[in-house]
DNA sequence: CAAGAGACTTGGAAGAATATTG
DNA sequence: CAATATTCTTCCAAGTCTCTTG
């Protein structure tokens, strides 16, 4: 089994999460890197960009593999494994395991020879506490590049402005919003006069927004976009590989001597604060980031990336191990705030921590029932504290809702459980609760429920002498309901709720639901299911700007259909008597089929319109719902795999790449399992 | 224990790439 | 094969939760 897990170098033990208190350890590294394993890291690092010494490393780089990164997988499988380049046929193990239908496990299981690469001998067992790697080599992050003047003009008062580059530059990043939601909304227009008035000077000649006309530099935006777009595909295609070029370095380190891809290697650009909602801080200019702005972590024998920008330097260097960061600076729109770079998905860091999250969500099976129990009991409990920890737990539970952290009144107006106010919830008799709230990203969340008459009661009696804007759980804040929550579990928070019900159900579900039929049949069924968990956890979508005119042709084309059904019915009951079909709707002759030929055209015409119309009902049925967040975030994975094991649907047809480099980790689950 | 710093996960939208269709 | 629809990727905002400090 371990053999398959090499994609990221790592294996990870079942069950590291185990129910005793040290379990919930944030990163057990001794088990995860175990000797027994690391000898089959794979043993890729450096490719020549990574300067890595003999003190963090001792191995050679492997140049050659990294072009086969961007093989796509069907051919990838294609070819033979090479023996005679370690990582080359390493790599091409990890894949094949995780793109093959999963025909035979065993067939995978070929021995790998033991490397020369091992490194167990420096993977010391017993890392310390809260150690989240060793080693860490990297080249720091990618700038955008310095801003380059159009010199195309805007009009003030209808006459053309001379503005310097910095006055153009945030003039640009307006004239580009001008077709969004954003002009809309004084807040965004407010914020950003303000801001761009400190660069113009107090005594510019533009003193009014209302006065500004950004047209010229949004028609010539649009010009250059549509010059990218007729592109021949060629020169795109050179661009995108000189891009690509210039980022290699940045994309990947080397953690613990495995080669992993970073998040995100870019540091954010200048623009135009895009807050969601009513955010207060929408449009202020979020200035460029410079090197001295960025604090580099890394390993303490590691050479220090070279500053990227010349004649600048980085703010700080550090090497601490202990956090999985590469690099951070302060958010400019929220200076007590920071802007992390992190390894991507795919790495066996995040990958550890993906599991321990479903190991996590798997316990709290075990203690459910005597949760659910415990605060059904305390529905009714003298102590008000208690009766709004149960009461609020009952919802996290049952409705998915999210903990509800405060927030400053700089952010915008969103709540969650703890947060909740008096106007967020109605109770209507006998027994209903209608919510009513933004959550988070200013998502609309309307549920009507029926709840226990005890939970009605209490929500009533929270509500009595409060007004509207009042919070509902006066008597609660987050830190003190996840302290709570772990005393009934160890490591028990209140998302993990939503983990566990989003699993439980896609389980659930998946196996009431499979009932054979063919392939297509079968990835409906858990469309279906993953439609469900997203409707729990309301990840929501706005409808694509198309929708209506896709629908309505839709419509179409189905009465289209429906119209040459009725011709052909009218034809076979002629052909039946002998008599040759009518003219068409264009009044052209048609060709004299036999009955037999006309019942197959009815047949297949029927089927076509059944099918339509059931791509109709599900197309107006998700318009609003987003199934890719549940898939990523809250849906263990193994629960999918093991699932595609057992109809035998390729895991393919429902992790794209990306998730399948993501959920590496779960790719060679027992197709028994369950959640 | 309240406030704030810090680090990490989760989220929808926009843009890019790819597939489908007329 | 161009236009359109769909899917994937990137972007970065907005959450959760822990830890420290006073």
């Amino acid at each position: 089994m371990a053999l398959k897990l090499q994609q990221n170098g790592y294996t990870m033990k079942d069950n590291q999460l185990k129910k005793s208190s040290t379990v919930l350890n944030k990163r057990p590294l001794g088990e995860v890197k175990s000797s027994s394993h690391s000898s089959f890291k794979k043993p890729k690092i450096g490719d020549g960009s990574l300067p890595i010494t003999g003190k963090q490393v001792s191995v050679k780089a492997e140049k050659e593999a990294d072009d086969y990164d961007h093989v796509p997988i069907s051919e990838r499988l294609k070819k033979p494994i090479s023996s005679g380049n370690k990582s080359l046929a390493t790599k091409q193990k990890a894949t094949k395991v995780v793109s093959s239908s999963f025909k035979k496990s065993s067939k995978n299981k070929k021995q790998v020879k033991k490397s020369m690469y091992s490194k167990s001998s420096k993977m010391l067992p017993s890392s310390g506490e809260g150690q989240k790697w060793t080693t860490l080599v990297h080249n720091g992050v990618i700038f955008p590049p310095p801003y380059k003047p159009h010199g195309v003009k805007m009009l003030y008062k209808g006459k053309p402005v001379d503005l310097t580059p910095e006055q153009e530059e945030v003039a640009t990043m307006y004239a580009v919003m001008l077709d969004t939601d954003y002009m809309n909304k004084a807040t965004f227009k407010e914020n950003f006069m303000n801001d761009w008035r400190k660069i113009l000077g107090k005594n510019h000649v533009i003193q009014k927004l209302e006065d500004c006309n950004f047209t010229p530099i949004y028609e010539w935006h649009q010009r250059e976009k549509e010059k990218k777009k007729q592109m021949s595909s060629e020169e795109k295609k050179a661009l995108r590989e000189e891009k690509l070029k210039q980022e290699e370095k940045y994309m990947w380190v080397s953690l613990d001597g495995v080669k992993e891809k970073v998040g995100n290697f870019r540091v954010e650009p200048p623009g135009l604060f895009r807050g969601r909602g009513e955010h207060p801080k929408m449009g202020k200019l979020k200035k460029r980031i410079r090197p001295s702005d960025i604090t580099i972590n890394i390993g303490k024998n590691a050479p220090i990336p070279e500053c990227p920008i010349a004649g600048e330097s980085w703010k700080e260097i550090r090497h601490d191990n202990t956090v999985t960061w590469l690099a951070f600076w302060n958010d400019p729109i929220n200076p007590k705030e920071f802007k992390y770079v992190f390894l991507a998905a795919s790495s066996s860091l995040k990958g550890q921590s993906d599991k321990e999250k479903y190991e996590k969500a798997r316990l709290l099976k075990d203690y459910i029932q005597g949760i659910r129990t415990a605060y059904t009991k305390d529905f009714t409990n003298k102590d008000i504290t208690r009766r709004q920890i149960a009461v609020a737990t009952y919802l996290i539970d049952k409705l998915a809702l999210r903990a509800g952290n405060e927030k400053d009144d700089d952010e915008a107006d969103t709540v969650g459980c703890c947060t909740l106010k008096v106007e967020n919830v109605e109770p209507v008799p006998p027994n209903i609760l209608k919510f009513d709230f933004l959550g988070k990203d200013s998502i609309r969340y309307q549920n009507e429920v029926e709840v226990e008459l005890p939970v009605f009661r209490a929500i009533q009696q929270f509500r009595t002498g409060k007004q509207g804007g009042d919070d509902l759980f006066d008597k609660l804040d987050t830190s003190k309901l996840n302290a709570h929550l772990k005393e009934l579990m160890p490591g028990l928070t209140a998302k993990v709720f939503r983990t566990y019900n989003a699993s439980i159900t896609l389980d659930d579900m998946l196996n009431r639901e499979t009932k054979g039929g063919d392939l297509a049949e079968k990835v409906v069924v858990y469309q279906h299911a993953n439609k469900e968990v997203a409707i729990i956890c309301n990840h929501q979508r706005t409808v694509s700007k198309s929708h209506s005119a896709q629908m309505s042709r839709l419509n179409e084309k189905i009465d289209e259909l429906k119209g040459m059904l009725d011709e052909f019915k009218t034809d076979l009951a002629r052909a039946k008597k002998g008599k040759p079909p009518l003219k068409g709707a264009d009044g052209k002759p048609k060709k004299n089929l036999n009955p037999e030929a006309l019942e197959r055209k009815i047949a297949q015409t029927t089927a076509k319109i059944e099918k339509m119309e059931r791509d109709k009902e599900t197309k107006e049925d998700l318009k609003t719902v987003a199934l890719g967040t549940s898939k990523i975030n809250y849906l263990d994975p193994r629960i999918t795999v093991a699932w595609c094991k057992r109809h035998e649907v390729p895991i393919e047809k429902i992790f794209n790449k990306s998730l399948l480099a993501k959920f590496t980790w779960a790719m060679d689950v027992e197709p028994s399992y369950r959640f």
